[in-house]
Order: C-alpha cells, then structure tokens, then sequence
RNA sequence: GGGGAGAUACCGAAGCGGUCAAACGGGACGGACUGUAAAUCCGUUGGCUCAGCCUUCGGCGGUUCGAAUCCGCCUCUCCCCA
C-alpha cells in the first residue's frame, strides 16, 4: 500500500455520489494500509447486452483507479442475475432473458472491460457458480430476509403500481442475490451506479446477518446518453466502446452542452481545472476536446486525431469525406436502370422503398451533390463512380 | 375462487359496423437555422412490382355485402372481493 491514508481517500471518494459509511471507509483503508491487506471491491455486471456503453466506464474507472491503489477488484459477471434481471429504474417487466442470450453477451463483457481494467488483476467470478447449485430451501431462506413492505416502498416499483404495470415476484429476489453475491466473495466494498444504492445496502445487511462486516457501499452518477435520457442501450442514446473511431466521435459531438462538465469529470482524466478552462471557451471546441479524449482512451490517439480530423471534413467544411464505402450496382437491376427509389434499397442506403420514397421527398438525398426530389425518376448504370448521400451521415459511391 | 376493467402502430392514447393504414401527443427520421448543441420552424413516420395494390388494431374462429369496432373461445395484464 504506497498511497497514504488521505490520497486514497481523496482517490476513492472522487465523483462518488453516495458513501455509507464515510468513517468506516477511513477505518478499513487505514486498516488495510496497517496490514497490506488489499480491500475487497466488488463489483456487478449483468451480461442483458451485448455491448458496454461509457456509462459503464464510470464505475469501471473508478474500479481501475482503486487497483492502482493496491486493492483487489472482483468483478461480478452476473450470469445467474441477468435472468432475473435488476427492477431498478424499470418501469416495465422485462422479457426474459434466456441462458444462450446471456452466454452470448457474456463473452464481450469482459473483454471490453479490460479496455478499462486491467484484468490480469482482476478476479472474475460468475454468480452462477453459487446460484445454480442453491437448492429451494437455500432460496427461502434467503426470502425471509426481506419483507414485502419494505421492497414495495422503493420508487420503482411504487411508480409501477402506480401505474397499473405488473411486478413480477422474481424481481423482488434480484437484490437479494446481488446481496448474495456479497456474502459469497465476502467484499469490503461494493460499487455501483446511484440507481443500486438499495441492492448495494441489501449486500451489506446481508453480510451482517451472516456474520461478516457489512460492506462499504458506494455509487457513481449515472451518465445520461446522448439525448439526455439515463444513457441505455435500450434507448439507443449510448456511445459503446465498440463504436468506430468516428462513429464515436460524432456521438460525444451531438451530446448536449449542459452535460458536458460531467462528461469531463467522470469520462476523462483531465483535471478539474482543464476542463474547466475548456468549458470557458468555445463549447465547440470544448465538445471537441472532451470527443477526443473519450475516442483516444478506447481507440488511441492516432485514431482519435484521425475521427476530428474527418469529422471536421465532413461537417464542418462539408467535404465529402475520404472514405467513402463502395457499393457495386445492383446485379438484379434490369439494363434501363432502376428507380431511385429501388436504387437506395437494393444498396441498402435505406430498409424500404418506401422510407426511400419518404427522404427523397423530404429532400434527404443527393446524387453527385445534387438534391433529388423524384423518388420515381429512373437511375440508369453510371458510367462513372455515383456518389450517393443519404441524410447527412450516410455517403456511398456506386460503380 | 368470485366480480369488474383492459390489450390499438416505436411509446402514450383516441376510435366502438363502412368515409380507418387508423385522430392527437411524445419519440424517431428528413429539411431550414447552427457549433452534427439547445431552442424554433417545416415535412415524414406499415409494406410493395407505388396515382394502384397488399398485410395491420393480443390470438383463433364466427356474424355481416363490409369488423379495430358485434359474438364465442383462448392468452396476458390491472383493480376489487375471498
């Protein structure tokens, strides 16, 4: 343990919104820094989807930041919870999820952790390893520590019932076995986002109850997408860490200014006082900065350099930009040529005719620069490469 | 177990025998403006071999010249009572 007592400190409770309780917080790390006991961190992610989202990097740097300090990170891949799926912040029962799903998204999981975690250092358990061999009884057992009363008092399910929308019983059990998860790998700490502050406690009671010190719960803010809903895959408002270097890039251009300061702070590692000369000037350039930085910590700097330099290109200076997909000409179309129309969905520029017929009307396409309005009007083989724009993002050239 | 209410397009929500591909709002998409920000304005929002045709209103059957609208059964949800 290199770091003194009051670097730590200031480490672990950077951008942390929630921290029950502060003084045993003080308490275990200057026992571990007696002992060179590493603290236990816990933390859970349930493989729902396929892809991570920056959102999940909050917690995920926070877990990073805490292993250059000397602890140990347990990350918690929720295999057996994912079934269940976690009722906070949901309005709706969702569909379950079924094990081939979960096997699926599972392998991406950890992979693009790693892009944030170093996971040679990190241990990674499956909570499926506890939760299949739990007989029924286990399962009782572990429902009688937790009444009706005080589940249904939570918002979510308060707005549920509300709203006439069904709860499952199920998902009453889903802070019990994140809480479960607690006792198993015996945790100083967990983390999460605010929304788990109630499954985080309920690890805590649990550990009690069996007899362990509870543990320190702590959260993270959640980060909201790029229209200013809680970021989500489900939404479609998140930048994924599999997002191509520009495709990246001009998400985190698009987001709204007001979030940018957040960004900042919970995305990048710019000091506080960086940012905020940036969030002084110009809030284009400030966007841009705060674009490549996120780009750079996933794609590196060359790449990063590379997405502004296109993006700037292309809307900016709107150029049409340097890289452009080629597309072949429609094998099936017949020698007079094809509609636009036809043309845009044979490509696959567009899902249907129809949605082609609808952008070509509202003036969403060009050929060779040109607005066309006729959706009808007949395309014939061109002679020379065609370039074709669909809305503002989407270019091809077709020969 | 008994009684009541309901299931409509991405979401919310009208419609209650023909004029319904289905009002309205949100979202989304396109356009104008711009900093691919916000706000605002305009347009679009089932599919197709596209001035016409085809498939949609929880599912399956039925009544009718004609059903999202009426009837029966089924599935699911909510509420009240037990």
């Amino acid at each position: 343990m290199e770091a003194n007592l009051q670097e730590q400190l200031r480490v672990v409770g950077r951008g942390v919104v929630d921290l029950i309780e502060r003084k045993e917080l003080e308490e275990r790390v200057a026992e571990s820094i007696r002992t060179g006991r590493p603290l236990r961190v816990k933390f859970g992610m349930d493989p729902t989807s396929p892809d991570l989202h920056v959102g999940h990097s909050v917690p995920l740097r926070k877990l990073r930041a805490m292993q250059q300090l000397g602890h140990h990170i347990v990350l918690i891949v929720g295999d057996a919870t994912a079934m269940v799926g976690d009722p906070s912040g949901r309005n709706k029962l969702r569909p379950p999820l079924s094990r081939a799903d979960v096997e699926r998204n599972l392998r991406t999981y950890v992979e693009q952790a790693g892009k944030v975690l170093d996971l040679s250092k990190t241990e990674i358990r499956r909570n499926s390893e506890w939760f299949d061999p739990m007989r029924f009884e286990d399962v009782l057992k572990l429902c009688g520590r937790m009444t009706v009363a005080r589940m249904i008092e939570r918002d979510t399910f308060q707005k549920r019932i509300a709203d006439n929308e069904p709860i499952g019983i199920h998902e009453f059990l889903y802070p019990l076995m994140q809480g479960w998860d607690s006792v198993v790998v015996k945790s100083d700490l967990e983390l999460g986002g605010t929304d788990q502050l109630f499954n985080l406690l309920r690890g805590r009671d649990l550990q009690r109850e069996e007899g362990q010190r509870g543990q320190i719960c702590f959260t993270t803010p959640l980060i909201n997408g790029l229209d200013g809903r809680k970021m989500s895959k489900s939404y479609g408002n998140a930048v994924s860490f599999n997002d191509e270097p520009d495709d990246m890039y001009g998400k985190i251009m698009s987001i709204e200014d007001g979030v940018m300061r957040d960004w900042y702070t919970l995305l990048t590692d710019l000091s506080d006082a960086e940012a905020a000369a940036l969030l002084a000037g110009h809030p284009r350039e400030a966007k841009a900065r705060l674009a490549q930085e996120i780009t750079c910590s996933y794609h590196g700097l060359e790449a990063a350099l590379k997405a502004r330099d296109s993006f700037d290109r292309r809307f900016r200076d709107k150029e049409v930009p340097e890289e452009v997909p080629e597309l072949a000409w429609p094998a099936s179309a017949p020698p007079e040529g094809l509609t636009l129309m036809s043309l845009l969905k044979e490509l696959g520029l567009c899902p249907s005719t129809s949605e082609a017929k609808r952008l070509v009307e509202g003036g969403g396409v060009r050929l060779d620069g040109e607005v066309q309005s006729d959706p009808r009007r007949v395309v014939a083989k061109p002679a020379a490469p065609l370039l074709v724009q669909v809305g503002k993002r989407k270019f091809a050239r077709v020969r």
